[in-house]
DNA sequence: ACATCATTCAATTAATTTATTGAATGTAAC
DNA sequence: GTTACATTCAATAAATTAATTGAATGATGT
């Protein structure tokens, strides 16, 4: 008996569904929206081995959700297209909507208790057109040097406390990383809080303002 | 060692993917898109066991993909919201212009030689304004009658054959029936064409015509 | 051409997920 | 209250998928 149209088609499309049915390769993902990254750099910051990660990307690019190129002897890998970061956000969106664990994660590590409300990325553009507002980048430096929001500054989150003089105690803040649900920012925010800035998160991460259509520096 | 939010979160997300990771489970949701259901007849439609096609509409609510209502003895399941229908489009655009294998089935089943090419539904609209086209739902019955396009006839694509006579053979037809990639509307194009009809299909369904914030008539 | 080394493949084991069955639940009708 | 019946739960076996390891591949640079 051979199968129908409709039997194939529903299969491919539950690939595609199952690539990003995984922890592990949701999180690729969101490394990969950033930019282009080689196996072993992508495995060390998921905490895979390589051999691993490689299993991982290969199923993502069976999927059709990522591709890849070689670039001397390392091989890099990319989302296949922006709309890859479309089907992430819808994902998220669903389960931000109807997933009780969410909300209740949110609730007890992610505390808007303090006014962690976020900044549109229109609200930013026009603060900054005005100039009142530092852009800060919480990223490691090869992610904000692949591309990143115009006249942000770079500060890793391992290295805020240590280089909190670079920054202007009297200006407003908002920081951003690598999505709306990248905890870098979220714990920028509680630091700079901390210690009295005025300061608060972008509603998404650099990809985001990419898709978009904004202006990004750097890349 | 506990798990961070990060963790957390990716894995709530994961669990939301690999909920529609199933081609079963595609394929009820994409019934579901049509109306509210109880689980027998879900199950009978795809072609599951009523206790198995229960145990994936409980998976699917524990993403929080559907939702669910008691009416009698009958428990009715439904999509969660409109965005689900986003979700499975994101997931097929994908598919669609990533995997090969999508693309060669719709060559060797939904050939498109002889001017298959959908009609828009901004195009369709105009067209039933002047007046001059039939709209035809393909599906069946009770489909039909829990929703459809203003001014559709019914004929489900089982009674095509010989219900011809209630077509006007001197009018245009455009056919539709659940999605995109629906096989009844594919198949009763190719049914009315080799009967000398001038006939197309609509480029989706009615749950895209409904998310589109078009008029639904019958509901 | 050879040595090096990042990456992928292949094979095994462990872990999850699916389908299936029969029993349990809960509502409606009598 | 009892019966009938749709649905869900629980338990099992079958199937699929994930992680892990060591070997193979293939491009680079000398």
């Amino acid at each position: 008996m051979s199968i129908g149209p409709k039997q194939a088609l529903y299969a491919a499309f539950a690939s595609v569904a199952r690539a990003l049915g995984s922890q592990h390769r949701l999180e690729i993902v969101e490394h990969l929206a950033q930019g282009e990254r080689g196996v072993e750099s992508l495995a060390e910051r998921v905490g895979l081995s390589i051999a691993n990660a490689s299993q991982h990307l290969q199923h993502l690019r069976r999927a059709g959700l990522v591709a890849s190129r070689r670039d001397g002897k390392y091989v890099l890998y990319r989302l296949a297209d922006e709309s890859v970061l479309g089907l992430t956000a819808a994902i998220s969106g669903v389960a931000e909507r109807h997933l009780a664990e969410v909300d209740r994660i949110r609730r007890s590590y992610f505390d808007d208790r303090d006014g962690m409300e976020p900044v549109s990325r229109e609200e930013l553009l026009r603060r900054t057109r005005e100039g009142l507002v530092t852009v800060l980048d919480v990223r490691p430096l090869d992610e904000f040097e692949a591309g990143h929001l115009p006249g942000a500054v770079n500060i890793p989150l391992s290295e805020l406390e240590a280089r909190l003089a670079e920054l202007d105690p009297d200006q407003e803040i908002v920081a951003y990383c690598r999505g709306p649900w990248c905890v870098l920012s979220f714990e920028a925010v509680a630091a700079l809080r901390a210690r009295g800035f005025k300061v608060r998160r972008l509603e998404d991460g650099l990809p985001e303002w990419r898709a978009a259509g904004l202006p990004v520096e750097g890349a």
